[in-house]
DNA sequence: CAGAAAAATTAGACAGTGTTCAATTGTCCA
DNA sequence: TGGACAATTGAACACTGTCTAATTTTTCTG
């Protein structure tokens, strides 16, 4: 068939990372298949690599759209919150990955083929939750230079990341360990207490 | 053909182990193939599955022997080191990733499929490298009780894995951070120091 | 030592995958 | 109304993990 006007080109984009989405979040990465997506939609795989070179490029997608939605979980969180915004923030951090296990991983578990960089467009969208971290960091630290404080805003992310990875994995329960995102908040704080004084 | 008594059952089963580490080295886990192990090994794929009752349990095995290397790694670095012993320990988890990047990926992209649980085996083995820092960090706070001791050094194990991966993966590269090694290294030192005087 | 039982190994089939491409079909414009 | 163009498809290709029947080799037994 030709065009069959269901859909304008930026429609069926749309459509075909929300159907992915959608199977990333049931099936999780290692089940996924773009051959299913496309039937779910009731097109042909071919139609995917109309608008997507690659799988790969699909993947990235999808998973730029998950790093919105958790954007967008964290900033409500955080909405009319006056006291203790980190512990929110790190609650939020693991809730998101929590109730979005699949989606989460996902980001993770997708690895680009050697050669080809991250795109620009992604890397701006993916960055939105961590300038949301580097803001909430800089405000419990006035006397700290800009750059000391993303410095130490994406360390802080990648300790929160650690917790969540073995939570989530099951290395936390191995060892009866109950509150790992309490775990997680209290390296957080201490970080910050010491960047007070320091 | 039957017994081919070129190896017993458990050379055989080295054999695969072996040769799959090796590719898993070289290839990493998105382009494994036990395919591949088997014609490299001189056998046909159903050779593994005699050996092996799934892919899972290869890779299983595979990983675990990286724990067993990594392991080893982190210990020869210890050996002898009399100061600062917290430094090396951060640094060697983070060589070794960086050395075997792509059999230290795998531990984490091999993810069991429901209901397989890990065995008790490979979770005994694998315990090991906690084991290691259980040991220094209890070394560096002996008015701890061991409970207090063994949650700090999980929960540092998962903080240098947060840094780890993310350094690997890129993320501090685009922000211009040059030393993630570094970073966690600061982040264990002020969690360390806040259990000494808490 | 011969023959039967057991175990190891293989080839081949199956259903699935990502990817490519020629052929077809619908849409739009001159 | 035609012709150009782009979207869509189905089929092919070379893979994958998994399973099974058939074969071959070893081991056990009488």
């Amino acid at each position: 068939m030709g065009r069959r006007a269901d859909h304008s080109r930026a429609e069926l984009r749309e459509l075909i990372i929300e159907e992915g989405h959608r199977q990333m979040a049931a099936q999780g990465f290692a089940r996924f298949s773009a051959r299913q997506v496309a039937r779910a939609i009731g097109y042909s795989v071919g139609t995917i690599y109309n608008l997507f070179p690659s799988l790969d490029h699909l993947l990235l997608a999808i998973n730029t759209h998950t790093f919105a939605l958790w954007s967008d979980f964290v900033r409500r969180r955080l909405e009319g919150v006056g006291e203790d915004r980190i512990a929110v923030l790190v609650q939020a951090y693991f809730d998101f990955a929590s109730e979005h296990t699949n989606l989460w991983m996902a980001i993770f578990d997708h690895r680009l083929p050697p050669g080809m960089p991250l795109p620009a467009e992604d890397e701006e969208k993916r960055r939105e939750l961590t300038l949301i971290v580097i803001r909430e960091v800089g405000g419990l630290l006035p006397n700290r230079s800009q750059s000391e404080v993303e410095r130490l805003a994406r360390s802080l992310v990648a300790t929160v990341h650690g917790h969540c990875t073995y939570a989530l994995n099951g290395s936390f329960d191995l060892m009866g360990e109950t509150d790992p995102a309490g775990l997680a908040l209290t390296r957080v704080r201490e970080s910050i207490a010491a960047a007070k004084v320091a």
